[in-house]
DNA sequence: GATGAATGAGGGTTCATTCAT
DNA sequence: CATGAATGAACCCTCATTCAT
């Protein structure tokens, strides 16, 4: 990288590292581009080199955060001797919960913002392994297991969706219950929908 | 009702339908009080006699129509001769679902702006038939099928929440598939579900 | 007094209360009318029917409120053994100046809106003994001393435009001095004044 | 300077002269923003570059206006022959009642602005000759005439706040007397003050 | 007399965006 | 490339005043 790109990627970093801090503490639409730009030390009119306007900053975050995540789950995942398909599933649900338990105001930025648009683009893009994306990490873990499952991306599409949305109201509010609780009934549920997915020969 | 009472309330439905027009058609960010008392034929100055700010009109809006939205299912389904406990059910997801379908824009402004802490409320306070709320309706319905469930609030919650976050993504975007899919899906998934809340005797 | 002029009497004085206490807390500028009438218990209309506007409630206040600053002082002469023409001029002062020490918010509100037509107005017609006017009462002290003053209304405007100011610093800001190192420069200073106005035969 | 820095002294003037102008013609209340900025022929932005709020504005006035009253004072004085300490404050006394007289609308301005702390700042910061404050002149002038004073700024202080307080209700409304009246009857007073701070050896 | 709902002009303030430097 | 002063439209909200009841 010269020297010159090096300078840019730091801006960048610095415009979009301010803007999560502020978006977090204020909310986006009590964030001004003044204010992002004085946090980040950087001329107001500098922003615009940069981004369009505070949305595509917002965007960008939401993936890179979600990314992190799936990373952090994964990671913790090879780390462990968990075998079987469902089980490993479960334990990177389990452990993508417990991390936005302990990181609520992550969760509340993400399950405002998140979409399953751009939580597609996350999966398909983000290297977990070697150059490898999320979604081919997960369509592996099904090959490894000997599984064969129906609709892959519709399997995955309704968990998200099913665990993003409760956890939300789960984590943020205790509505209609606590978190462990959640999880008992929550597991449970996601193997029968793997197993309703699954082909059976 | 006094007369005067009866003019406060006009001018109340004026607002709250000329803000539903505008939040559906420019969304609420770019909805000024202005614009929402211009098209009710309001004074700008009358519009705070009524509501504190444009979102508590939002969540005034939410409420009343995710109410609609349930009663008609319900009114749908007592015309049809539908038994068995599951299948009401199914049948009263699949009116909503074919509600939103048939109005985007309504579920868009639902979506987005629907909590589990505001549905709650609507579920409770709602009066469906001869005064009885909707949590009362539901309730009822178990009783006649004599299941047993063990949790009714928390099935309720994760039908509620699968559904919408699903429905979302799918009748918006069409993403990651088209609703006849989705349905073909989610009803195995949410019959699977109430039996797993179910206490077998 | 009839049953109405009582009512309405009652009224006014609520009006009249309401917005004292208001006047001090929050200002002038940021007491509305609504402010007002709300703390009165009355309806906001009702206030146009015996005021103009919260200016001519502001004007009514401070010659009342400055009317008892000197009631009080004069009945606490009237209980001392004070003889002496200076001496008793100095003793009224010295009471206000308390007074005004002790309430540094009616000092406030007084000194912030008295000009010398409103004070002049409070001495001509504000009775103290025996429907007698404060003016009456100052002419009545120098008859009774046997001093015969040049110009009494001048002398009077010149203590008073003196003490008022100074107080209004120092009791306030305590700038430049404290108040008892004031009083100990102000009083032979007074004294000084009264004997220049004094004739001598 | 640079360019940009003149560019912004010369516009912060022109905030500064409008709402001088202003201020004067509807009192402080009944000028907006808006208005100062409309008459400086700039955006109504811009003045929050410049000031916080009108009442910024109105103290940066005071101080500027009644240094002027001052600088002008003394530059007379300068220009004529007066011997000894006395004559010479009053001298000044005197150029100021006059510079008052022939601009009532400043002396409302400024009456009705001026406190011990916004006048106290001026004497000390402003600067008169050789940059030299008011402050060092005066504490000068009494060096010069060999005289000790007590405390300089608890004299300069009554003097100010008698000749200010006087000086508005005679010269704006000829209460309690006229002007000339009002000089006779003031000057001996203030010699005498001079006096009583006068240590004697 | 008394009420309080309704008015709508007008206030202060913010802020995305531009552009000369 | 980077800056930050300037812009002015747009926003929210207050409030003195009116008037039908």
């Amino acid at each position: 990288m010269g020297k010159v790109e090096e300078n840019k990627k730091k801006k960048k970093d610095a415009i979009v590292n301010s803007a999560f801090t502020l978006f977090i503490d204020h909310g986006i639409k009590d964030t001004s581009i003044a204010d992002i730009m004085k946090r980040a030390e950087l001329a107001k009119g500098t922003f615009y080199l940069y981004f369009k306007d505070k949305y595509e900053v917002r965007d960008y975050l939401v993936r890179k955060k979600a990314a992190q995540l799936f990373e952090n789950a994964i990671a913790a995942l090879s780390e462990e001797d968990v075998t079987g398909f469902d089980d490993k599933i479960i334990f990177i649900v389990d452990n993508i919960l417990d991390q936005l338990n302990d990181n609520k105001i992550l969760l509340k930025f993400i399950s405002k913002n998140l979409s399953w648009g751009i939580l597609r683009h996350s999966i398909e893009n983000m290297p977990v392994n070697d150059g490898e994306s999320a979604a081919d990490y997960i369509e592996q873990l099904t090959e490894e297991s000997g599984k064969q499952i129906r609709n892959l991306e519709m399997l995955v599409f309704m968990i998200a969706e099913l665990v993003n949305s409760t956890a939300h109201s789960v984590i943020l509010y205790q509505q209609p219950v606590e978190l462990p609780e959640l999880k008992k009934e929550l597991y449970p549920l996601i193997i029968n929908m793997i197993h309703s997915f699954e082909v059976v020969c």
